[in-house]
RNA sequence: GCGCCUCUAGCUCAAUGGCAGAGCGUCGGACUCUUAAUCCGCAGGUUCUGGGUUCGAAUCCCAGGGGGCGUACCA
């Protein structure tokens, strides 16, 4: 940290006295934007003067001073105005030109032009808002470091701009798809993130201890049970968007704490949730992009509805040449898998090992999107039988991208059913699983009240995010990422 | 977890076993229409940490730490 002198507030209007920290003013009040005056004197001739004048605040980014005439680039949440500062009229002039780039300053003015023609805020008055003690990084290159951008966004969020439109744009998809499922008759309710079992997912929990009642309780890996224990309340459209937490490893797609939006849609199957979904996906990116195609790497990705709907079986046959289904002998499947290079395991059954040869051969080269329909029951505990198909359940992934984007299924109703499925689950976690569920009593119990026919879905928020802002880490749309501490 | 890469001034980067440097920024000075303003000057370093090799290490070796990418697991 270098020492700097603290200019002088020279605002009478803010009540302000001369000085260190005492001089910052309690509060301020901008009445315009960057973005706004752009708009509403971008036309002005060079030289112009106007009569209007503004109050401006944020952090000055740029200065040029020349003698006794100081420039200087404001930038504000909506973009950057150039401040024009004339000793003659300035207040303070030398505390001005002292200023250091990062400062934060409140600026009254007319609004006018240069005789170069860019609009301008003649600093008639002007006030320290913060000081920069720390210096900014390079006004022409910004951060390049990924650890800094991360560590200290709130640095990178003024230095680079595309980090600011992302977290920008992801926040329009969060509140357009609120607005989306309203105004479909969708509740909003936020369940539970302490779970006493953890459940909806297979993934490794996080756990704690809640001191009072001496109990361990775990991070919620999914809100999925809580929200249909609320369609069997009663609520038959609900959705919640929250925070979810898996103990696993990180990547660039892998953030141990992300969002997760789940619904739930009473006398709905998993025919109506896809198309809820292709709709919504086309929905949001005609909102934030402009068109439903849009650029993801050096590809193009064309979002538009209808998807296309295969079954897992069909895509593994259309990408390997093999026939295969869950009544595929177990050996003949196993020697494929090892042919493949796929490793396996003696507890798994043949809907594991067709899940497995669909997720190497298949899943990352599917590129615009695909309902992978139809997933066997042994790998989907939650899911209802296929009306049709023994052995497979009424389950879909969106695959967007070679991605999962999200997970759905006409939602498993029969208590006894789910009962068995969650014995099932239980005696893997027996054997060693730690991804497997445990038995829920009350949620049975709850099924027991009666879930009528429901389809359900899980969306990743974090990844349709990348896919829309086309950025390939999600550590680039979570403002705070989980990085290891740092070392003093 | 594992593999590969990386870490030098506030930021962006040089220095390829031989005096740790530049640009921007900071600080001081000049300059009344600049646009990454320009010009002059000063300051700024545990080269991530600890060992080792060497006459000599930012550089080579070993161990540790942070980060990135890939991979495994998954969304």
């Amino acid at each position: 940290m270098s020492d700097r002198t603290v200019p002088a507030a020279s605002d009478p209007a803010a009540g302000a006295a001369p000085g260190h920290g005492p001089s910052i003013p309690y509060r301020f009040e901008p009445d315009a934007t960057a973005a706004a005056l752009a708009a509403e004197h971008g036309h002005l001739e060079p030289g112009t003067e106007t009569d209007q004048v503004v109050t401006v605040a944020g952090r000055l980014m740029l200065r040029r001073i020349q003698g006794k005439l100081g420039f200087g680039t404001l930038q504000d949440g909506t973009g950057r105005i150039q401040l024009f500062a004339p000793s003659a009229t300035t207040p303070d002039f030398e505390g001005f030109g002292a200023l250091s780039l990062g400062d934060w300053i409140g600026v009254r003015g007319i609004v006018m032009t240069t005789r170069r023609g860019e609009l301008s805020v003649r600093a008639d008055e002007w006030v320290l808002l913060a000081e920069a003690r720390r210096q900014f990084p390079d006004k022409w290159h910004g951060l390049t470091d990924t650890e800094t951008r991360y560590r200290q966004r709130y640095v990178d969020l003024w230095v680079t701009e595309d980090s600011r439109r992302t977290f920008v744009l992801r926040s329009r998809v969060v509140s357009l798809t609120r607005q989306f499922l309203e105004a479909r008759g969708f509740l909003e309710v936020e369940t539970p993130v302490l779970h006493p079992i953890p459940g909806g997912a297979l993934a490794e929990p996080f756990s704690t201890h809640h001191n009072a009642l001496d109990q361990e309780l775990f991070l919620r890996i999914a809100p999925e049970l809580y929200l249909k224990r609320l369609v069997v309340g009663g609520f038959e459209r609900v959705f919640e968007i929250g925070r979810v937490f898996r103990n696993e490893g990180m990547s660039t797609r892998h953030n141990p704490e992300f969002t997760m939006l789940e619904l739930y849609q009473a006398y709905a199957d998993y025919h109506d949730i896809m198309a809820l979904v292709e709709e919504l996906v086309a929905h949001l990116a005609t909102e934030v992009c402009g068109s439903t195609t849009v650029a993801y790497g050096d590809r193009e990705l064309d979002l538009s509805a209808p998807w296309r709907r295969a079954t897992m079986d069909e895509l593994i046959t259309e990408h390997t040449g093999l026939e295969v289904s869950v009544d595929t002998p177990i050996d003949e499947l196993r020697h494929e898998c090892d042919r493949l290079e796929i490793p396996w395991e003696d507890g798994d059954g043949t809907g594991k090992l067709l899940l497995e040869l669909y997720e190497k051969t298949v899943e990352s080269v599917l590129w615009d999107p695909v309902f992978v329909i139809d997933y066997p029951v042994e790998v989907s505990p939650l899911s209802r039988v296929h009306r049709e198909r023994p052995g497979y359940t009424e389950r879909f992934e969106a695959i967007v991208a070679g991605r999962e984007l999200g997970n759905a299924f006409s939602e498993l109703t029969d208590p006894d059913d789910q009962r068995s499925r969650m014995e099932a689950q239980a005696r893997a976690k027996d054997a060693g699983d730690s991804e497997a569920m445990v038995v829920d009593e009350d949620y049975l119990r709850a099924l027991e009240y009666g879930l009528p026919p429901t389809g359900g879905l899980g969306i990743g928020i974090d990844r349709l995010v990348m896919l829309l802002a086309n950025v390939h880490s999600i550590r680039d749309v979570v403002l705070f990422p989980t990085l290891r501490p740092e070392q003093d």
